[in-house]
DNA sequence: AAAAATATGTGATGAAATATAACATATCAT
DNA sequence: ATGATATGTTATATTTCATCACATATTTTT
């Protein structure tokens, strides 16, 4: 299951994020200023959001409207975490991914891509990247 | 099944899309100009491209590595396109939707991810945007 | 109540990403 | 050889985003 890695890859800057959120980029940024999401940058310094971070932040957006604040939802996403920790079966502490490149990451998703688009592209079908995004 | 608004969703600056696709902003452009893609605009005019955008660059690309020019690549989509039209029971002839203004678009998008995600977000597991782009 | 902290708006300034356009060039077909 | 195709390159303008500082409304604390 690598679908963590299309949840994790930078791909969208902050106006795209600020439309499908409905916050402010002062709010993004300001809550990246607190840890409560972080968004890859390219070499410009620009924030790059992937799947993952969007949905944090409409789970910040959410619990916000609920009237928590943000050291609410702090203590709640580490809550989350520690959970998560305590629950999996850590079976194998080797080298844990995660440390790929934004570029290897792409990558990776282009390879998947090309190989699973064969079967489609190669009869004309109509391709399907959004597919793969499951 | 409305899995054809998340794929047409604009949502990549052509940055992320030359290295999703390994092409040229050059090429990109080229087969814009051409009529192979027809990415949507921002207000400011900057280009903005859907799952279905890079998924068909894709495939233009794959072609191009096998020989075929511009030209055949039109064709064959025009005919893939004649042929969906044919094959198509074209029962109700309504008022196709497909004219959403992108605001609308996103604005549905963000709906439906809202509701689906109150299950997830409510029991504060892990949101879930990607897992909409099936 | 006054003061401090929280959360967000707003504006200035600079840099990064992208747009268009023009020209160069390599490859291919005629 | 000539012309068309496809792409690279460079210049210039515009848009989008980054950071920072200051303003402000709401809570919280003292």
């Amino acid at each position: 299951m690598n679908s963590h890695i299309r949840r994790s890859m930078p791909l969208f800057p902050i106006g795209i994020v600020m439309q499908l959120t409905d916050l402010s980029a002062r709010q993004i940024r300001y809550y990246e200023e607190h840890g409560l999401v972080s968004p890859a940058r390219t070499e410009g310094n620009r924030r790059l959001f992937s799947f993952n971070d969007v949905d944090r932040l409409l789970e910040i957006k959410d619990l916000i409207e609920q009237g928590v604040n943000l050291a609410g939802i702090k203590q709640i996403f580490a809550a989350r975490q520690q959970q998560h920790t305590e629950t999996t079966p850590s079976v194998a502490p080797k080298v844990m991914k995660q440390d790929l490149s934004e570029e290897e990451l792409r990558k990776l998703l282009r390879a998947e891509l090309m190989e699973a688009g064969r079967f489609n592209r190669a009869s004309l079908r109509q391709g399907d990247i959004a597919r793969f995004f499951h």
